[in-house]
RNA sequence: GGGCGCUUAGCUCAGUUGGUUCAGAGCACCUCGUUUACACCGAGGGGGUCGGGGGUUCGAAUCCCUCAGCGCCCA
């Protein structure tokens, strides 16, 4: 078998992934094995693949990799949601750059562009998980608009409102003025903008004087319906129960009382604009004010705004300030900075608006779900410190609006037979609703053309917080066998910003409608960010190119870079030089497994002793290792279960073991050494398979031929077994041994190829296990041990041990006392810390035995090591 | 304004209930090396009074208080 002298990712990766896709290994169906399943966070049908996306996936392909390693039947669900904002946005915009508008168009018709929208870009991002090598069973993939998936939603729809806990309310919303839609109180950034403060005075009906107020929004004035001032300021005392006059539009309005004016901010003397700010409108309620709206639903204003009709708010502020000044309205302004909120979506600014809206009650629902978290346990959240944020939001919810003015989305299925605002019924389709309407209204001549569906859709997280339930089918077939098999799911692994939106939403709607967890572990990962600590973003325009990475380092060394520096839940501060670092793993796996290769096999030869205690060494390290990864991986810590995983294979199976067994050049290896580090080596890729899955399955399918039963993706992963702790401690001794002899090679220029004279006077009485090992790590003639000091050789201390490298020239005696009179001076002032702690009556009574024995153990080897050094400072003198 | 969290080597971070192996890892850095798997390499090395101050304790990176700086969430 020819292997090649490069590793070529491109080719090796799309070669391995057909192969797994023809063999079929990702698919998943119900059998008796024990169940792990994951749901992919559908990414936007918008969206391409980003940094987050590939830490995301990476995480959750090593997870369903490594249970499939295990034995478990591995399942992970990919699809991608609807993505309402984005999308109609996006459609829109393509329609106006064709020259159509979106209000020509008719529902039917612009979903039918939307459609075909979809359809052609919106499975580029999973064609894209492809490459990163994401073992998802394609042939489960979802999409939250696939027809069964909005009959889902629109049954937990009608059900909800059938238990009462869905409603209609006139509420105070977040309106996104450009997409014209509302948005949920998440879906809303707040910003510090640097504005104005803008004192206005307005006159006091029936007489000279004037009152003033402080406004950051000077447009909305035109729809003010009060002056509110604070009833214990005594500045405004004298002008309760007078009216005031609003400048401009000259409406008359009254002056009211509340102690919820602020009277140390601005004057101290409120407007009050009932539509048009959610506090206002508690006031204007609690004090019975007119309500006026001043604005369309793009944000300019309606007819209220007198000459400033059809004009966008923030030209009107300019404009009016300027009118208000000229007519001696504006005091003073005042720079000021104030939190705007904007969309999350269209950046626009939002505008506080009172419109019909549909609500879902959230106070009883919650509580399962912060049960399940915060007190049983039964879903886990890694790291634990989210918990803190989770319970914050969860006690302090609100009722989710889950209504939007959009076409894009499953309708909300309400229908209604007249103009009142309680003239509707809700069913699934519009048969059931006709019988609904005709028994509520007592009309059996009522007809289907008589009801007209709310025009709204619904919120996009409406679809996904069904999500691990109804990509099973389990909301429309509850007794399925699949949802029976897979529910709940094991390990979900999002971002901590969707935390709310998506995550606490699943818990809630799990318990809701499958009494059960949806999942059990949630493992939020950072956000990826550039070195400067930027969030990673298109309009940056500092996130490189997901799939040119891929092509310059390979999958396999992406996966690595971005899971090296990926603490559980810490940022990770994106840098391609950890790339790098992983095609660097790549391509010295890929040299070891040549270096093996390439011996010639000798049956006669006798296994040589340095070989067999080799081996036997690191089949003890790698059980140890196996631990600590399994550990990790408990934890998810998936960067230290990578590193672990990363020192096992380069330090101490490339570094050591190959050094170990490695033959002199030109000479052949023993079968039985050879077959021992071949199994190792196979061991090795097994546990390294989920971090790297390509080149694992390359050099193990280069290591023999193999059915496709046998293929690396559905092996074994290693079985732990006991192993020998004290043979890993002597090797410890061992390679200090070693790393002592190599020091004095090299600072007396000594060539490797030149075999030394070795010697060691053995007052630790150190078991001989490696010597033959040292000897040939060492190039020495022989370990000959000794019990006294060895004339004209250079010395090295391991513990109280002392070995001797003869030279044939002369040793520079001054040095070496030096040397000596240095690592002397060092061991006795750490004898007197030690001792002088063992001196401390309260420490021996009240420290735990454990702790004085080994300060009694330090003490010991101190003092051992102290008599070595003086022997040999007076055997140089 | 309310809540949560962070500050350990040049960088990114570990450090579980205070005490064996507690001051660590990876990268970066410095020195040396064309040893025949790999320079995407090897061998060796330097580097931190654990943000400042105070306290509890026989003992503090770890617990408490306080100050400073930073971040996130919510209003």
């Amino acid at each position: 078998m020819n292997i090649p002298s490069k590793y070529d990712a491109n080719q090796v990766e799309s070669k391995w992934y057909d192969y797994w896709m023809k063999h079929n290994y990702f698919h998943s169906k119900p059998d008796n094995r024990e169940p792990y399943t994951i749901v992919i966070p559908p990414p936007n049908v918008t969206g391409v693949l980003h940094m987050g996306h590939m830490l995301n996936n990476t995480i959750q392909d090593v997870l369903i990799r490594r249970a499939r390693l295990q034995g478990k039947n591995a399942c992970w669900v990919p699809g991608t949601d609807h993505a309402s904002i984005a999308t109609e946005a996006k459609v829109v915009a393509k329609l106006k750059s064709e020259g159509i508008d979106k209000n020509d168009l008719s529902r039917e018709e612009f979903l039918k562009h939307a459609w075909d929208w979809t359809h052609e870009y919106g499975g580029v991002i999973l064609e894209q998980l492809k490459k990163l090598g994401c073992s998802c069973d394609w042939e489960r993939t979802k999409f939250t608009m696939d027809p069964e998936m909005s009959e889902s939603v629109i049954k937990v729809f009608v059900d909800l409102y059938n238990k009462g806990l869905i409603y209609r309310g006139y509420r105070m919303v977040n309106w996104d003025p450009e997409a014209k839609t509302t948005l949920s109180d998440e879906e809303v950034i707040y910003e510090e903008r640097q504005g104005l403060l803008y004192y206005l005075s307005y006159p006091i009906e029936g007489s000279d004087e004037t009152v003033t107020i402080a406004t950051t929004r000077p447009e909305t004035i035109l729809g003010d319906t009060a002056i509110c001032i604070n009833p214990n300021d005594e500045r405004y005392a004298h002008l309760r129960g007078k009216k005031a006059i609003v400048p401009l539009c000259n409406r008359v309005i009254p002056i009211i009382e509340d102690e919820y004016v602020d009277v140390e901010f601005g004057t101290g003397c409120l407007k009050v604009t009932p539509a048009h700010d959610e506090n206002d409108k508690n006031l204007g309620e609690k004090h019975n004010l007119e309500v006026i709206d001043i604005f369309n639903a793009d944000a300019t204003l309606n007819s209220y705004g007198l000459q400033y009709e059809g004009k966008d708010r923030f030209v009107t502020r300019k404009e009016i300030a300027k009118e208000l000044e000229e007519k001696g309205f504006l005091v003073k302004t005042e720079n000021h900075i104030n939190k705007v909120g904007t969309s999350e979506r269209t950046k626009a600014v939002i505008e506080p608006r009172l419109s019909d809206q549909w609500f879902l009650k959230m106070e009883d629902l919650v509580k399962p779900a912060i049960k399940a978290v915060l007190e049983d346990e039964e879903v886990k959240l890694f790291p634990k410190k989210f918990e803190n944020t989770y319970r914050h939001w969860m006690e302090n919810i609100r009722d989710w609006n889950i209504s939007r003015q959009l076409l894009w989305g499953q309708q909300i299925p309400a229908f209604y037979y007249g103009d009142g605002k309680e003239d509707f019924v809700v069913a699934e389709t519009m048969e059931d609703a006709l019988v609904l309407a005709q028994e509520k209204t007592g009309n059996a001549e009522l007809k289907t053309s008589d009801l007209t569906q709310d025009s709204d859709a619904l919120d996009t997280w409406f679809s996904s917080w069904l999500w691990p339930m109804s990509v099973f089918d389990g909301i429309r077939n509850p007794e399925n066998e699949e949802i029976k098999y897979y529910y709940p799911t094991n390990d979900l692994v999002t971002g901590p910003d969707i935390l709310f939106f998506w995550v606490a939403r699943m818990i809630i709607a799990g318990y809701e409608y499958k009494g059960e967890r949806p999942f059990e572990n949630v493992y939020l990962t950072g956000l990826v960010r550039d070195k400067q600590r930027r969030k990673m973003s298109k309009s940056l325009g500092n996130s490189p190119d997901a799939l040119k990475l891929i092509e310059e380092f390979g999958a396999d060394g992406v996966r690595v870079g971005l899971l090296l520096s990926s603490a559980a839940g810490n940022d990770l501060l994106f840098d391609e030089a950890l790339c790098q670092q992983g095609k660097g793993f790549g391509n010295k796996i890929w040299n070891a497994f040549r270096l093996i290769k390439g011996w010639d096999v000798d049956e006669t030869i006798e296994q040589p002793e340095s070989s067999k205690i080799a081996l036997e060494w690191f089949e003890a390290k790698f059980q140890q290792t196996l631990v600590e990864i399994e550990d990790h991986f408990s934890k998810y810590r998936l960067s230290d279960a990578l590193m672990a995983t990363y020192k096992l294979i380069w330090d101490d199976f490339c570094s050591w073991l190959l050094e170990m067994i490695k033959p002199a050049y030109g000479e052949a290896i023993d079968a039985k050494t050879l077959q021992g580090v071949i199994a190792i080596f196979e061991d090795n890729l097994r546990v390294l398979h989920p971090f790297m899955p390509f080149l694992t399955e390359e050099i193990w399918q280069f290591i023999a031929d193999r059915t496709p039963e046998e293929a690396l993706i559905v092996a074994k992963w290693p079985a732990q077994k006991s192993f020998d702790q004290a043979l890993i401690s002597e090797f410890e001794t061992a390679q200090e041994v070693i790393s002592g002899i190599r020091t004095i090679r090299k600072d007396k220029n000594i060539a490797f190829k030149d075999a030394v004279a070795f010697s060691v006077i053995n007052n630790e009485e150190v078991k001989p296990t490696f010597d033959s090992v040292i000897q040939k790590l060492g190039n020495l003639e022989a370990v000959e041990y000794t019990n006294e000091a060895v004339d004209g050789a250079i010395t090295f201390r391991v513990k109280s041990n002392e070995y001797f490298i003869p030279m044939s020239g002369a040793i520079d005696v001054e040095e070496e006392m030096k040397k000596l009179m240095e690592e002397l001076n060092y061991t006795e002032g750490f004898l007197k810390s030690v001792q002088k702690k063992l001196a401390n009556e309260r420490f021996v009574n009240n420290a735990p035995e454990q702790v004085v024995a080994s300060e009694r153990k330090k003490e010991a080897d101190a003092l051992a090591k102290i008599d070595t050094l003086k022997a040999s400072l007076s055997s140089l003198k």
